[in-house]
DNA sequence: CTGTATCCAGGACGATACTG
DNA sequence: CAGTATCGTCCTGGATACAG
């Protein structure tokens, strides 16, 4: 029920009040944090099994599992047991998670764009701070 | 050491090797959290004060004045006083800030898009789970 | 009004050990 | 290899009180 959110001259989504931010708000939290992101960023570029992301991203066991676990609930990630021993389990994106990447990319591309802009934010910053 | 990405169909960016996936990580973290992500969203928007965004976001005060903080020292955020009495300041997004927006909007957007397609992965997630 | 300082509860997260 | 269980720690973040 927002009346009105006219169209402001640039990308703003139609999003402001209460009801739907709280909503954005859970999702983006849920998927937001530093490990998801990690999580679906690796598995945008192919299959990999458990241990070998636990090495690539340098990840506990338990966030590694834990976070898997969350994505898999939430249609992001696609869970693969093939019952052989040694068992072997694959993750992949499902068709939601690699919907997901564009945005997740997009971020990832603005934050590799503008790394060192921010870096030279905080030298300024932290510089007019000791004074 | 998965060496190569070939060409995606898709958009995946240049990164994987541990060196950048790091620094996207610290980006990403430091400006990812839940409440710095909707603080932006909610500058897009325009100005705003700071019990205006108190109020408008349901967070505390505490929360508030260490986000802006870091933000203004990303330098997404600036930060205008007017030597009044009472005081008052203004918040406003940078051009930086304004370049994060488009990304960010594009995440909530998905969001948005996605919240049903999520409830609905999770609630069948659970249902699986009690058989 | 715009903050800062303090305290405190709860969650995030890593380390470790153990199972199938 | 792929996890689960347990424990301890640190940090996040709210509530409250106080200051300019």
């Amino acid at each position: 029920m927002p009346k009105d959110q006219s169209q402001e001259s640039h990308t703003a989504p139609a999003v402001q009040d209460g009801q739907q931010c709280d909503r954005i708000k859970e999702v983006l939290s849920r998927v937001g944090d530093r490990w998801s992101v990690m999580i679906i960023f690796s598995l945008g570029r192919g299959t990999m099994r458990f241990n070998e992301m636990k090495r690539y991203l340098g990840i506990s066991q338990r966030m590694l599992s834990l976070t898997l676990k969350a994505l898999e609930r939430d249609g992001l990630v696609q869970r693969t047991l093939h019952p052989t021993v040694p068992p072997r389990v694959d993750y992949d994106l499902t068709d939601l998670g690699r919907s997901f990447c564009e945005p997740v990319y997009a971020m990832g591309r603005w934050a590799l764009d503008n790394l060192d802009n921010i870096d030279r934010s905080r030298a300024a910053y932290d510089a007019a701070q000791e004074d």
